[in-house]
DNA sequence: TCTCATGGCGAGACACTGTATCGCCGCCGT
DNA sequence: ACGGCGGCGATACAGTGTCTCGCCATGAGA
């Protein structure tokens, strides 16, 4: 064997610490898709072997968790407004725009409880909003309260948006041309108010759907913090 | 060969369709969690070889579409009360009392549109409470609000129960004793709000927790529906 | 400077996965 | 009784997450 078949040493040695192996996850994700973050997938962008990973991550799920921890990194504001209803208001549209930045962040998004130490600053950063408003118990409440609008819209979106990428079409135009399954459906009768919803509702912005809901979320919690009575 | 060792021409021949497919992969959701679904599994439980679900099937992620829509199929009540916040308050609880039965579908709604028929009975049913009450682009706004409420609180909440089920104790017996991570995490004094609310906040039941926030939820839509100006 | 022990690393193995291909074999029509 | 057809499953393939184990490069000690 001689100098030439013999493989380097070692190739590109470098370091390797838990930030590359998630931020190579991330970019993995960011371009096909959570099903496309596979180990050695991970390894192989970092010129390791796959093992190599198990010293920094003892599973896969720990890595998605700590991908969904690093992307709340980019979703806590630099600076938060004085009043609760602005705060959280910036708050979830700085979620919902590193979902669409990081699509994968709907798969995972409420599949597991937050305990990493950004998403923990921002759940922080919530309650911290709501904080003295109103009894703590109460608090709480409107922060989850919130928070589930959150996960379940932006699921909602990048659910609605992959389907529309997938007929590569807008969706008013997936819904009346590309869907013949939908139309077979609503063709047979038994849905006449989602029939007359699809038909003549407005073509929708998805941010402003977004945020209309999310506004009413936050009267409904406003109502709650300053009760009538009072 | 002998007659012994040779094959049963077909073992339980059974006829096989889409229904009995979807109920085994059901069962075994319900007994193991989605990732105990694979073909080869439910073809077993069949008496089938795997290629054979591919005649009734064609992917994966089409199976998991026709679970959850079978489970949609539980979720529609017999009759729906004329009240909407009534119909709607039901088709909530019922919704989520059908993910406390099969946990798994938590990983899954509104992970893709809901274009079963199932389904789509339910969005009906959503939209037909609501129908009349306001114009249509309100109508449809306020049921994808409450539906996105409900996704995400169904997804909290059944990622809260796993994490407490894999600690095997209460909520709070977990965060105080087993949860070393997050004691350390408040230690650090980087979370006072967060810590107070730990803290001070009253044993929370799921049900009651999940009830509220939709009560909040409901609130907020029938301020929109029913304009103060009126 | 030479040697030895240590431990990080990766090759390989294992038990699976979803899906495509293809040839057998039992059944139905003639 | 025979022939052709078609559904079915064995087999194959490219992958997966994770475990075990032995190599080899590096450090310490003589």
């Amino acid at each position: 064997m001689t100098v030439w078949d013999r493989p380097e040493p070692r190739n590109a040695p470098v370091p390797l610490d838990r930030e590359q192996i998630i931020a190579a996850a991330i970019a993995l994700a960011d371009e096909g898709g959570l099903e496309a973050v596979s180990l050695r997938k991970v390894a192989a962008r970092l010129n390791a072997g796959p093992m190599r990973l198990y010293g920094y991550i003892s599973t896969k799920d720990e890595l998605f968790d700590l991908m969904v921890d690093e992307v709340h990194a980019e979703i806590l504001p630099a600076e938060q407004p004085g009043d609760w209803r602005e705060a959280l208001r910036v708050l979830a549209h700085r979620t919902r725009q590193a979902a669409l930045r990081h699509v994968w962040l709907a798969d995972l998004l409420g599949g597991r409880p937050t305990l990493g130490p950004n998403g923990m600053a921002v759940t922080e950063a919530k309650l911290a909003a709501l904080d003295g408003l109103a009894d703590i118990d109460t608090t709480l409440r409107a922060a989850e309260t919130v928070s589930s609008y959150l996960i379940g819209a932006i699921r909602r979106e990048i659910a609605n948006l992959r389907a529309e990428r997938a007929t590569g079409l807008s969706k008013r135009e997936w819904q009346r041309a590309s869907g013949p399954h939908l139309t077979k459906m609503l063709a047979t009768g038994r849905f006449p108010t989602l029939t007359k919803v699809v038909h003549h509702s407005r073509e929708t912005n998805a941010e402003e759907s977004f945020a209309t809901g999310l506004d009413w979320v936050l009267d409904a919690v406003a109502a709650k913090l300053t009760p009538p009575s009072a």
